[in-house]
RNA sequence: GCCACCGUAGCUCAGAUGGUAGAGCACCUCACUCGUAAUGAGGAUGUCUGCGGUUCGAUUCCGCACGGUGGCUCCA
């Protein structure tokens, strides 16, 4: 199907003789090649439709279908399709907004009735239909009193209301055949080029994100330049399928869950264990090489402390209460509390600053039943929690500490990850300067080692602003793990104070962080990002014996001691199957080295390890095997 | 918490428009002693998530609860 360019030149473009000529013909004057898949210019900076006017003399920049701004129109015109199609499917809908997102679209809908994922081939059709028919999207810009009236006559209530919170004078509008939206643009020339998308999922989804109000029905699509890109993407989906830890986990015999013990609460079988316990053995090393100090605060509290930290007023909603001796005490979801009681059980001088205090602590959180989601959001969850407590001048070297410790770690799990800042809620506690110094300082930490961030307003933690870091897993989907939050608000709270050089009390301030985040999350980003398949250093058993028949088990049990002896996590089948079927299974299990013992092996004193690859190793002694092993684990692989 | 969808053996799934259920793998037993992703034969397996209701009768229909998935809101 050829685009529609001809009938976009006698559009808007043919009263201007003023100067000013449509972007596509500036374009076609400007004879670049492929207009076919120009779907918008931009002209200094700003990205307009291939219909607007511009002066005759401006060079505008063509935006392909294919770049990132050409799909985002692309996909934000299939929204308007979609609206257009359900409009015309379901009589007496109310549309709301529909904006392009990564990899496709969405639009929110009010209807009688939410719509379900049955509904979906149906409404596809009638878009495809839309489509074939090539019709051009035309802007018309009103004021904002024509806007209204416009809407207000189709019924279209929700428009009301945009139009009136946008304040502005004038507005745009685009119509595709019947349907007309409000819209900012800008939009594909016509229907017809849209060349690939697919309805994904229902959803429901307050109007305007805000549970007090209605509830709307959600249509999610994806939407790419050709099919085969298409394509590409849902092989994607399909991967990402594949590593779904919460598969995956059980599988692997990691962790489960069980309906008779709760919801959000995990159960670690011996590898999830295993697994745990490495990457806590590990953490621990890490934090003494930094200067922290181990410690562990109690499970429940008194409310009364709770009260005095603030998190009764701001979390309480989060939390779990119960009574011990007709006393009132909190679970804790943070580990901050023991940690401030610590710092002020004696009397400090500026000479022991800082104080880093590390706790592997369990918390409990009530997160409400819908957040719930495999590792990632859990209710019981182990965070490598520390507490910094400095003195104002020694501030911003710790974050930078911090950060420098984030990026070691990461650096050896091979995640690339974003920074964001957060600043001050709504909801929070504390005074105006305190919360600019300690987001100041956060700022400056990042800027001295020239961090590039982004800045999420009001998003902070209740006690005060955050830096936050989102890993980049091998699909490219990110995660929030590790955290690290300023807090001037505590150590008042708590009456921290250490004698300074002038004899006299002064008041420290606080870093709250985590570098892996919570334990459970990390691990469920790990079994996705690895695909389960664990590098040696991790993984919970690093080499599985495999005898060829029962005359092996002898040197079989034997060499598993020489290996479990040397530290190696290593496990046997000893049993009297086919090697074909043990190498399956092992395979499965996705364990690094398999060692092959059959009579060759006995004989020789040795072991030929088979990769997890498939690749198999010359025979070779124990020790040798051993110290393979341990390079691996020196090396983090 | 809200919206949608889902819940049949350990796992993956089939099934009956209401008459108490099957297949493969796993499991158990026996035989085979075997060299790099499934040896063969035989056997057992379920309160069809739970509780109520409708019905002569419910796993199937309805309601509620519990649990899960995808979103919204929230968040490590």
């Amino acid at each position: 199907m050829k685009p529609s360019s001809d009938q976009l030149k006698n559009e808007p473009a043919t009263e201007a003789d003023t100067g000013s000529l449509s972007a596509l013909e500036a374009l076609r004057n400007l004879k670049l090649k492929g207009l076919e898949k120009v779907v918008g210019v931009r002209v200094n900076g700003d990205i307009l439709d291939l219909s607007s006017q511009v002066e005759s003399n401006s060079k505008p920049e063509p935006i392909y279908i294919n770049s990132e701004e050409g799909l985002e129109i692309l996909r934000h015109s299939t929204s308007h399709v979609m609206a257009m199609a359900v409009k015309e499917l379901f009589p007496g809908v109310r549309v709301t907004i529909g904006p392009a997102i990564k990899d496709g679209f969405y639009y929110d809908f009010d209807y009688k009735r939410p719509f379900k994922e049955e509904d979906l081939p149906k409404i596809e059709e009638k878009m495809s239909e839309i489509i074939k028919a090539d019709l051009p999207f035309v802007r018309k810009e009103l004021t904002s009193r024509e806007a209204i009236d416009f809407f207000r006559n189709e019924g279209e209530d929700y428009k009301v209301e945009l139009i009136n919170d946008l304040g502005a004078e004038k507005v745009s509008l685009y119509t595709q055949g019947s349907f007309t939206d409000l819209c900012r643009g800008p939009h594909l020339p016509s229907t017809g080029m849209i060349k690939a998308f697919h309805l994904t999922k229902v959803a429901g989804a307050y109007w305007r994100g805000d549970e007090k109000r209605p509830m709307l029905s959600r249509i999610y699509g994806v939407g790419f330049a050709d099919r085969k890109a298409l394509k590409q993407h849902l092989r994607k989906v399909e991967e990402a399928k594949k590593r779904n830890h919460v598969k995956l986990g059980p599988q692997l015999g990691l962790f489960s869950t069980f309906d008779e013990i709760g919801a959000g609460m995990i159960v670690w079988h011996p590898k999830g264990m295993m697994l745990r316990h490495i990457l806590e053995e590990f953490e621990i090393r890490e934090h003494l090489k930094r200067g922290y100090d181990l410690v562990k605060g109690p499970t429940i509290l008194k409310t009364e402390l709770w009260k005095k930290s603030g998190h009764f007023e701001n979390y309480r909603d989060n939390m779990y209460f119960t009574e011990i001796d007709e006393q009132s005490y909190g679970i804790k979801p943070m580990n901050c509390l023991a940690h401030m009681l610590i710092y002020s059980s004696t009397i400090r001088s500026y000479r022991d600053l800082p104080k880093r205090y590390f706790e592997l602590g369990t918390v409990h959180r009530h997160e409400r039943s819908g957040v719930l989601h495999g590792l990632f959001r859990v209710r019981e969850f182990t965070q490598d929690d520390a507490h910094i407590i400095c003195t104002p001048g020694q501030l911003n070297d710790e974050i930078k500490g911090v950060l420098d410790f984030v990026r070691d770690v990461m650096g050896i799990f091979k995640f690339d990850y974003d920074l964001e800042v957060s600043t001050r809620p709504e909801k929070s506690i504390g005074s105006d300067d305190d919360w600019e110094l300690a987001t100041s300082a956060l700022l400056k930490a990042m800027d001295d080692n020239n961090l590039p961030y982004a800045i999420n307003e009001g998003d902070g933690a209740f006690y005060g602003p955050k830096i936050d870091v989102k890993l980049r897993d091998a699909l490219g989907r990110t995660w929030q793990c590790a955290t690290i939050q300023c807090d001037f608000t505590l150590p008042e709270r708590f009456d921290l104070v250490y004698i300074d050089t002038d004899g006299k009390k002064h008041r420290p301030v606080m870093i709250h962080r985590v570098i892996l985040g919570a334990i459970e999350r990390f691990i469920g980003v790990l079994i996705e990002h690895y695909a389960g398949a664990f590098p040696t250093w991790i993984a919970p058993v690093q080499a599985m014996i495999l005898t060829v028949t029962d005359r092996n088990i002898f040197y079989g049990k034997k060499l598993q001691k020489t290996l479990v002896d040397a530290d190696i996590r290593v496990k046997a089948d000893f049993r009297n199957e086919k090697l074909g079927l043990k190498v399956r299974e092992a395979q499965l299990q996705k364990v690094p080295y398999m060692l092959i013992v059959g009579d060759k092996e006995c004989e020789k004193e040795g072991i030929t390890p088979r990769q997890r690859s498939g690749q198999n190793l010359p025979l070779m002694t124990a020790e040798e095997f051993i110290d393979l092993i341990s390079e691996d684990c020196r090396q983090r692989r």
